[in-house]
DNA sequence: TACATCAAGATTGGATCCAATCAACAGATG
DNA sequence: CATCTGTTGATTGGATCCAATCTTGATGTA
């Protein structure tokens, strides 16, 4: 086992132990931990993933690892090169500029489309969730929160494959709101954006949510980019 | 072999043996092949999709034809249920009102992103599609120039991702545009538009180009809707 | 008749084995 | 010395076999 391969396999043990509900087959079980590692940061851009290594920290065989595979390529969390193996997307100040374009642009159009359908249940859950974020002590959970904070303002959209686009960008965002964190401090997670998204679907005010929201994304967008630039 | 999967293998088989350029694995073989027969209408939806008469009919394993089916499932084109099988996305008045919104998100930005590093090469390009649109009389064959066509305007965004995702929507939209070809006539698809698109384009003026291409896409998806009410 | 149960066939999921391809290195050759 | 080439080991791609699960229809019972 080479040592990047043993490495990953380690940041991987936890994870894998950590795995609550039984997946009904180990092809979803391999991938949907595989791609919560990619995502979270434990397994970082450019590292190998080799299959016997994977089948072995997953105890299963090789062929559900290669489904998985398959499957997180097409999500473009790993670059699959025929007979030479896959490995994890490398991120960079492009490919956070390219998720910012893609969100800027899905973000606020699920958002003018959900607000008229919003209802007060939903607004309560979305006030819980800033709540949440408030609360909590660990910025590993932090994207998650954030993630479904963002999606219960858009949930009455009423298209499921642009929801599940924005979704997909949203947990891509996490691999770089990590970095976003660690820059600013969670003090600074602009809850008082998210407070004002909040306040803006309330009302009613489609066009005042969406520039919030376009701001939001912005500071964000800047802060990454300004970590990009100093290193 | 079922009635519907023998349907879908007879279908399929034109499709197999004009398949040109040999792939590199049996796998992109087996995906590319069937994502055109989604796309342009060759399998419609509701299709199931046996491993082992695809298997069969494109004359390998049920080894690529389950990875392939993974990929296609990671593209929402088909549906996928464990220990069920795979069976074709259906096709829906709200599925193209989904990919519309979606478009109508995506291609103005990439658009505006684009047009201020166009060259005059990219314009002469996107003049000989729209040419060869006017001389092409096989409306199978119009979905890959206007495909080509609206991804050559696009080019220069320098959003890999973006980009991407808005030709991925682009060949999803494929699979409404036959109606709307069926319904409207081929001197009815848009050659207006287009020109006028490339008019803003070649004039540097985003926002009209914007403008155009967004009642561009409107027309388009008033007509789709259309033939869904009308049956 | 309606409904529940269970057995047989069909179909997919997973494991193991073999073939094809790639990378690295040793040696030959100019 | 540089470069080309052939060989070997490692890794992935593909085929075949077995296990698990679902569907379907027959059977029994209320």
């Amino acid at each position: 086992m080479s040592r990047d391969s043993e490495a990953a396999s380690l940041s991987l043990a936890g994870l894998i132990a950590a795995s609550g509900p039984r997946y009904r087959t180990a092809t979803e079980f391999v991938e949907a931990t595989l791609r919560t590692a990619i995502l979270s940061g434990s397994l970082s851009g450019g590292t190998p993933l080799r299959q016997e290594d994977l089948a072995e920290a997953f105890g299963v065989s090789r062929m559900p690892v290669r489904e998985a595979l398959r499957q997180l390529e097409a999500q473009a969390l790993i670059d699959f090169v025929p007979h030479k193996g896959a490995v994890v997307t490398e991120i960079s100040a492009s490919d956070a500029a390219d998720t910012y374009a893609i969100r800027l642009a899905l973000e606020p159009a699920a958002f003018a489309l959900s607000i008229p359908h919003l209802d007060d249940e939903d607004f309560s859950r979305a006030a819980d969730l800033i709540a949440e974020m408030d609360a909590e002590p660990d910025p590993s959970r932090m994207g998650e929160l954030n993630r479904r904070f963002h999606m219960s303002l858009y949930a009455r959209a009423g298209r499921p494959r642009l929801l599940a686009l924005v979704e997909g960008q949203l947990a891509a965002f996490d691999r770089y709101l990590r970095f976003h964190l660690a820059a600013k401090g969670r003090e600074h997670m602009s809850q008082d954006d998210h407070r004002a998204m909040l306040d803006a679907a309330r009302a009613g005010d489609t066009d005042r949510a969406a520039a919030v929201l376009k701001s939001h994304m912005g500071t964000a967008a800047a802060t990454i980019d300004r970590f990009f630039a100093e290193r």
